[in-house]
Order: C-alpha cells, then structure tokens, then sequence
DNA sequence: TTGACATATTCCCATATAGGAATATAATGG
DNA sequence: CCATTATATTCCTATATGGGAATATGTCAA
C-alpha cells in the first residue's frame, strides 16, 4: 500500500510545509483570495489551487464566490484533532511541573496491566 | 516534486495512523521492545521496525539495546513542534473566549497592511 | 457574443511510499 | 561454532505525490 492520500485526513493535508503556510496566512489575514495566496507564496497559480483543494476536501479551508474571485478561510475548528492529539503527550516534555509525579500516578491508575511490558514470554524464565 | 519523504520532520512522520499509535503507546508505556509493539500492533514485525526507521530519524523516539531487544522510549519533547504550531491557531476555535474580540484586536494590532486583502490590484478600481 | 481576468483541472514525470515476502544482521545460550 | 531469538534491511509493486506547462471552466464588462 502507498502512503495514504494527502487529503486523507488533516494530519496528512499539513504535512505539506506550503499548505501550513496558507493555514497561516488564512489565519492572520481572515480570508483571502487565491490571487492574494499566490502573490503572498510567491507561488505559480495552480500550485496555489491545487494545495487549497487539499485543504478543501479535509475540510480545513472554506470558499465563496466573490465575483470572479473565490475567497478561501479557514477552518480553524478542523485543527482541533491534531491540538487535542499533541496535547495528550505536553505534559511529557516538562511543563515546567514535576512530570515524573504526574507520570507515576498515570501509570499506577491506569496500568492494571502486563507485569512485564518488555518482554510478553510464554515459558517461564 | 514528489510528496517529502516521511522522515523530512516530524509532522510527516506522525502523517501516518500507525506511527501515531505507536507514539501513543510508547507514551503510555514509557518504552517498549519491538517485539512487544508488534504484540500490541497486530503488525507484522519488518512494518513495526520499518515504521520505527521513521520515527527513529525524525528524533521522536530513542532507542537502546538491552540485551537482543531494542527497547524504544518517545521523545516526547520532539512532538512540541507541532503542539506549538497548532496551538497558534488554538483561539480560532472558540475557547469559550469571545473570540471576534480577540481577532478584531489582533488584526487591528499588526495589520498595518494593505488596504484590500483581497484585491491586489493596479490600477485604481 | 467576445474578450479579459480569476481560478480550476488535466497531463506529464521523478520520486517515495507502505505493505508483503524473504533475507540479513545481531546477540545469546550451549 | 551452531542454533535460536530479536530486530533490521532489501526487493518488490501499486499508488499517489508536487511541480511545470498547458488548457479548461467561470464570471464579469463592454
């Protein structure tokens, strides 16, 4: 199997740098042209379309017709997955709290589990 | 250009389902041995190994020998790129804040840009 | 309608993928 | 040294990519 789509999901559609940038710039500016997008990413037109067709079919970017124009923002509540998924592992890297307390009650309350989580032997030792 | 390699960085390495149960796991369990992952996936040993290649070069997990096994522990500190990144945009979605206010400051504040965002035109309209 | 502008889509291609199967490397016990 | 266990690497293939170039679609204005 190859890798999955880029429009698989949201973690895949900002993998691309690009992508993340136009997340960025529909955020500051609210909502943008594709003119504007292409200007600002210094980037050839379709490439511009083709990476807001990415954002669109996840769901990250929202469109409406102003003229000729089509006037892209963001969708930010679509960011929601991956913050709540990180967010899980932040008190992993020290939020400046005794993580190693933290960590220790986790593991007590929620590891009723395999004596030996390295090694799942079948014979005893 | 072809898509970026998966161990390009860390927000292609966690592109991937798989990958990201792993760091989950490993965030559970503090470290694990392959073999034991593989137990835990339900995958075949050579993906479990190949899918630790990826996060092995991107930094987000270590790893150290102990005897035959290779035990992987997460670098969780690594994972903060991304948390950073998502956490920008963390307001946009509501946080029970009114959040016109706040974006009406923040534009206001360093939008000293240009007049119409959306229209980079040349001649006068 | 025709022309000009804004955006989207298609075609091309080199490259990397994830999974499967097979094999290679590494470390231990006898 | 040899067999066994644990993990990593290689080879294979279908599929998708992002960029470039060219073209299609859409929308306004005269």
């Amino acid at each position: 199997m190859p890798r999955a789509p880029t429009t698989t999901d949201v973690f895949n559609a900002i993998a691309e740098p690009r992508r993340r940038q136009i997340v960025e710039l529909l955020a500051r500016s609210g909502a943008l042209a594709v003119g504007t997008l292409v200007v600002m990413l210094g980037l050839p037109q379709p490439a511009v379309s083709k990476h807001l067709g990415v954002l669109r079919k996840v769901g990250l970017v929202a469109v409406i017709k102003h003229g000729k124009q089509r006037v892209y923002s963001l969708e930010a509540e679509k960011l929601k997955t991956v913050h709540d998924w990180v967010k899980a592992f932040e008190e992993l890297w020290g939020h400046q709290l005794d993580r190693i307390k933290q960590r220790a009650e986790r593991r007590a309350r929620q590891q009723t589990e395999s004596p030996t989580l390295l090694k799942p032997r079948k014979g005893p030792s």
